[in-house]
RNA sequence: GGGGCUGUAGCUCAGCCGGAUAGAGCGACGGUUUCCUAAACCGUAGGUCGUGGGUUCGAGUCCCGCCAGCCCCGCCA
């Protein structure tokens, strides 16, 4: 419906120009907005338009008088009185709009033609970079890698879809102090880890590397040597880069088995990819007069942000033993990805999903770019935060033993639940079932869930992580939309034509509220995909979809589908057909395969 | 001390650029099945939108103060 309602607003504003033409001919008069959106409800149509009212102080006019003014205006206008019907206005002066039937049915017939389902692909794509999940080397993937990695995931698809090149781009710590103390602490415990491939698992390695840190923590001694190892690895030297290199290998793949279970994929690109990069950033900054020196660090001090003594805060970009930190990588790393090719990736756009604690730090860095003049012209530079994953007590997820939760354990546990449920359920239901379809419904389920249940939150609040309120099959859930999904596909194995075939060229006449509640949401698909694109905020398609299976199942539920009369059948199988390409497509850029039984 | 985020129904949460009587889901209570999967649908109850001011024709939404919770604050990432 975006489209109509680009064309809806220009109508408003030649009719507002025409019913006021002296406040037109006013340069710094009040000025037209028609205020168009989306009805408020059912009951006002399909648009409401609410400029009126503002036009009322200044034009000493009642709005509802206004609001008369523009509607004659509008219905002087032939391409809109065929598109809408009378428009009415209502309470202190709406105008509520309400689309021709048959606009509304042409609407849904060019969607079932089309692939896209009426989202046009962008204009002028350039590159996005879309930097998420990050894990660490040498650690294992935990839970809260998880809001990042389908955060991200999700946003990389909707911006793909629209057509942008999206880089999607694994910024793992690879780099930096911690390799330091666990090469250190490994040539003492178990050297042959730092020589041969796999010699230790990655769990041990995990062990290890909790001992190196504490070690760091209170040794002095083990500090120095790491800090010295760190200097040898960033120097070259031949056995720690090898090291180094053994303990990348093993994380990727370890990475790599998560990121393949739930279907995601990555291009990696750690930190360490920056390190010829920082020297420049330094004297980038330098050259631009922006760096200061301060206790021997060379930083960047904040406009706009003061610290305990009211004296404004610094970003540390070298720290006075010289060495860089991750202020230098995070700003060779914006630097590289707005730079043109080939010393860069031409970026448009860079978004970090990364969690809410860091805000700070990014728009601390994020300032440093910007005042150093690295984006383009109309370049977008956003942190895309979130927040922590909580269990049901509102603390910090944990285990039972109170350590951190693996994001392995993690997935494990909703595909056994999600298992455990629909055995239970064909043991109920006495249906008999293949062990392959079980397996794969779980698997199907439990991802899905543990996906839906984080996206279709707002993401900037802390989410309370509960498998029984995610896997639940009704309410805002991945089963209660996937259900909708294989209702449709049901339809079609009961012998509904869904192709399209059976009287393709019947028009499409629909004659019961439903019907026109389900073409109404049918309809929404594009805007909301446009402001998932610009909000970043995947909740709002999670919110769209689930009302969409709401509105289908009140339809499926009082409207008869294969047994309807033969010439309501096609336009309801059309509707079936569309909603069900739609969810599809919808969960699809949501990072959620759909079933057809489960 | 400074900064950020959050505060909406018993619980978990939506709420778009400020628009009409603040919405879902769960839970509670009550209904619906000879018919496409009832994993569904329909209904009832439940709100000083943390609080006090301000701006506006109009504020959950914008501005200021206050209260509460979480997070961050110079050489870790």
């Amino acid at each position: 419906m975006l489209r109509i309602a680009q064309t809806l607003d220009a109508q408003l504003r030649v009719a507002m120009e025409r019913a006021f033409p002296q406040v037109a001919a006013q340069p710094d008069g009040p000025g037209f907005d028609p205020q168009l959106a989306p009805a408020s409800k059912p009951e006002f149509g399909d648009f409401q338009a609410n400029g009126a009212l503002p036009l009322a102080k200044p034009l000493g006019q009642a709005p509802r008088a206004i609001a008369a003014a523009i509607v004659e205006q509008l219905q002087g206008q032939p391409a809109f009185t065929e598109l809408c019907l009378e428009p009415q206005i209502a309470g202190p002066g709406f105008i509520n709009l309400t689309l021709r039937p048959e606009r509304l049915a042409d609407e849904v017939q060019l969607r079932l033609g089309d692939p896209r389902l009426g989202v046009p692909p962008v204009q002028g794509a350039a590159p996005v970079v879309v930097d998420f999940s990050s894990p660490n080397i040498a650690k294992e993937m935990h839970v809260g890698h998880l809001r990042s990695t389908i955060i991200g995931d999700s946003l990389a698809r909707v911006l793909e879809f629209r057509g942008h090149p999206v880089l999607r781009l694994n910024h793992v710590g690879d780099w930096g102090t911690q390799f330091g103390m666990l090469i250190t602490h490994l040539k003492q415990v178990a050297p042959e880890a730092l020589s041969t491939a796999d010699a230790v698992d990655l769990g041990d390695l995990v062990a290890f590397y909790r001992q190196a840190k504490a070690r760091f923590d209170d040794d002095e001694a083990f500090q120095t040597t790491s800090r010295e190892e760190v200097v040898k690895l960033q120097g070259g030297d031949p056995v720690s880069r090898q090291a180094w290199q053994l303990l990348c290998d093993q994380s990727r793949r370890e990475f790599q088995k998560i990121y393949d279970r739930l279907a995601i994929r990555l291009s990696e690109r750690g930190e360490s990819f920056y390190n010829p990069y920082l020297e420049a950033v330094v004297a980038d900054l330098d050259a631009s007069g922006l760096l200061v020196t301060d206790d021997g660090a060379r930083c960047v001090f904040l406009e706009g942000v003061s610290g305990k003594d009211g004296k404004p805060l610094p970003v540390i970009v070298q720290k006075s033993d010289g060495g860089f930190n991750y202020a230098t990588t995070d700003l060779a790393a914006i630097r590289y990805r707005f730079a043109a090719a080939p010393e860069g990736d031409g970026a448009r756009r860079v978004i970090y999903v990364t969690d809410a604690g860091q805000a700070n730090h990014f728009a601390g860095v994020f300032q440093v770019a910007r005042r150093a003049g690295w984006l383009p012209d109309g370049g977008r530079l956003e942190h895309v935060p979130f927040g922590l994953v909580q269990g049901e007590d509102g603390k910090k997820l944990k285990t039972r033993a109170g350590d951190t939760v693996r994001l392995r354990d993690l997935l494990d546990e909703a595909v056994e639940r999600a298992e455990a449920d629909l055995r239970r359920r064909l043991a109920e239901e006495g249906r008999s079932e293949e062990e392959a379809f079980i397996q794969h419904v779980a698997t199907t389920v439990g991802l899905a869930a543990v996906k839906y249940a984080d996206l279709s939150q707002n993401r900037i609040t802390n989410y309370q992580f509960s498998f029984d309120r995610m896997l639940a099959l009704q309410g805002n859930t991945a089963p209660y939309l996937l259900y909708a999904v294989v209702r449709i596909a049901g339809i079609a194995r009961k012998g509904g034509d869904l192709a399209g075939g059976e009287a393709a060229d019947a028009p499409l006449i629909f004659t019961e509220p439903q019907e026109w509640a389900l073409v109404r949401e049918l309809l929404r698909f594009d805007a909301v995909i446009a402001e998932v694109e610009e909000e970043l905020l995947p909740n709002r398609l999670c919110t769209y979809l689930f009302e969409l299976s709401q509105v289908f199942n009140r339809f499926y539920d009082q409207v008869p589908v294969l047994k309807a009369e033969p010439e309501a059948r096609p336009p309801r199988l059309a509707l079936c057909r569309l909603t069900a390409d739609t969810l599809k497509l919808g969960l699809g850029l949501l990072g959620i395969p759909t079933l057809e039984r489960m």
